[in-house]
DNA sequence: ATAAATCCATACTGTTTTACTCGGGATTTG
DNA sequence: CAAATCCCGAGTAAAACAGTATGGATTTAT
């Protein structure tokens, strides 16, 4: 019941672009520095963020990445998604496929992975880039607030 | 973001010993063909739900495996964790190992696979095989009282 | 105009996991 | 004793994973 690394690096790596938002693009050598995330190996991960409309190219030096929309407009369900495709714990509740199996009205299991995967997708789709970015703010604080009382 | 078939049988299997529970033991030739399952496959994920306590096996002719507790004993998320591990979309959440990533306490991205794991294991840990047994009797009645309608 | 920085694209590769299969031994019942 | 069944360990082909490698296209700075 695993995520593989392009979900996880994926979605470590829109964070980042999330957290820098601004004017200027990013290239991905920081971003995969600040994230200790193979350079070439983002770059493929990117790539398919790229094709679905999630991230914007700019080419040449002084280039980078930039969402393609603000942070509160981009969902973790969609980054997930494109880079794992469809969140589903198995194939015949698949949020896209025609399920091809053919006790598929029958099968009790059946509802239980569609109960696990509403869930899941309840999580993902509420959760925006910029709600993580709200949280590392307020982690931050209470980390520097912790450091002030101790010192 | 998938289960292996190994969940995925496991569960089958353990939903099949629960629809015929009783005093007698069932042959997991039968549960096997039932359920559309390589046998020796199967063996093979019995044995680990029998190390872990869920079913007991019966030696000899006329043998088989009987589930170890009542269908309203066992839960969906035990079968689970057996058969895939600890529930955790990405490692550095698991629910047992403790995480050896350094940014544990500050990673943002973490916090999300927390709430995913989190609200999996709400469902998978609600849900007993006899919830299930209960589900697929309203069903078999629907689908006949329906037939009697058309009929 | 050229060099540097960056994105973009495709192909290749070693390792691990998956989903089995195979062969045989131990135990119980009829 | 024979049949049915559980029990156990090894082997294996194919796929998925997690990258590498190589080089071209485009833009900016000097």
């Amino acid at each position: 019941m695993r995520l593989s690394t392009r979900g996880h690096y994926g979605l470590k790596a829109m964070f980042d672009l999330a957290q820098h938002f601004g004017a200027d693009p990013i290239p991905l050598k920081i971003v995969a520095e600040r994230q200790s995330i193979s350079e070439h190996y983002l770059e493929q991960l990117i790539a398919a963020l790229r094709k679905a409309g999630l991230v914007k190219g700019v080419r040449g030096s002084q280039g980078g990445y930039i969402l393609a929309r603000p942070p509160r407009e981009i969902y973790v369900g969609e980054i997930v998604r494109v880079l794992e495709g469809s969140i589903a714990p198995v194939e015949c509740v698949s949020e896209f496929k025609v399920a091809q199996c053919d006790q598929a009205d029958f099968c009790i299991t059946r509802t239980v992975w569609k109960k696990v995967r509403d869930s899941i997708v309840q999580v993902l789709d509420s959760i925006s880039l910029a709600d993580m970015c709200r949280d590392e703010e307020r982690n931050r604080q209470g980390r520097e607030s912790e450091q002030e009382i101790t010192t």
